[in-house]
DNA sequence: GAAATCATACCGACCAGTCGGTATGATTTT
DNA sequence: AAAATCATACCGACTGGTCGGTATGATTTC
């Protein structure tokens, strides 16, 4: 029955996450996997060609998800929209706590792989034009000052990337929820539209 | 002869740094190293106890030579030495480029020891600490506003991670170094003394 | 009973670190 | 100053173990 075959799978992607998110990428062994999954390595083989592919449904499946709880901030205002967003990113920080490092890691040795590269690199660019059209619309309904928009959303990109990365690397460090809502302050009074230069 | 116990450590140290930019810290073998530096493995293991106490060596280097050149810049005012810095980033990214990699993946593993950890983190945090004294002196003079120079620093941290993390993730993507410029114009037009909320 | 699914045994490659031993050159002895 | 002594620097084969992936055969499903 494919029902059994489908079970197998999930249970081996379930797995992997944990493994991946306590050890890492590369010190994640395929058998150590396929222990916690309770399944042998042949049928890992079976459902993932290699390890690098079922990490790859792991990031996909992740990124589908932030963008799908990014979609569910909806003011009236842009400004409104990204503070709500900020709101988020706690609970993003959550599940980035136990995803972030491994798909960090990943993405280091990928810089070295043309192919594997561009899948990875790809639904990163889909973030930036997200934001800057977010952005753009801020600016046609007269919230934001005139700036360069692109320039604007991979300020924002970088703003929280570098939150996130902070947030996983030093967690004690700060309350990096509260940074982020600052931050998002700082940066819509910088981008607001108003008076002088 | 001491001479030319230095020279060999000194190969050793530029190898390596070759080697973990061209391979990452874990795929570049102790091996690879040595050959690279012309040396033996026991030479190798003569000069540090271990890969991860070489890569020590050079991580504390490159720290020490990045905030020498932060300290380079100093105009009058705040806003202007901030600027100034930001001038610097392509000069950073430079370096960057063929050490952040190796340094994201060492603290990636280093995460999950404690011990390393602490040495690994601990001058990340006078860079935190660096930003707040120097906001605070931008506070003092009546350039910026009254805010949490704290969360301010921790801001503009995270804002220079991701611009970084960027860069070299996604070099082709855009003009970083001018995406910091107009980043870092946007931080401040936020943090600026002035009229309404 | 054929096809899909899974298990076990195994292969080849790799690698950090060790260890017995050698080269080099400084220091002491004669 | 030549010889003996010694410490430091270095060499490279070897170990013990890991891991991704494969081959082959058993079991389950339909």
């Amino acid at each position: 029955m494919q029902q059994r075959s489908l079970q197998t799978r999930a249970r081996l992607l379930d797995a992997a996450l944990k493994c991946f998110a306590r050890q890492g990428f590369n010190a994640a062994s395929v058998e150590s996997i396929c222990a916690e999954a309770g399944v042998s390595k042949g049928a890992f083989y079976h459902h993932f060609p290699s390890k690098q592919a079922l990490f790859l449904v792991l990031l996909e499946g992740w990124l589908t998800t932030i963008e799908g709880s990014l979609d569910a901030a909806h003011s009236e205002r842009v400004p409104d929209t990204l503070l709500e967003m900020t709101d988020l990113l706690p609970l993003i920080l959550e599940t980035a706590d136990e995803r972030l490092p491994m798909f960090l890691e990943f993405m280091l040795q990928a810089i070295r792989e043309e192919q594997v590269w561009q899948a990875t690199i790809e639904p990163y660019h889909r973030f930036q034009e997200y934001f800057a059209a977010l952005i753009r619309r801020g600016i046609a309904e007269g919230s934001f000052a005139g700036v360069d928009a692109d320039a604007a959303a991979r300020t924002l990109v970088s703003l929280a990337v570098g939150l996130l990365l902070q947030g996983v690397l030093d967690p004690q460090g700060a309350d990096w929820g509260e940074t982020a809502r600052q931050g998002m302050r700082i940066f819509l009074k910088g981008l607001k539209q108003d008076n002088d230069e």
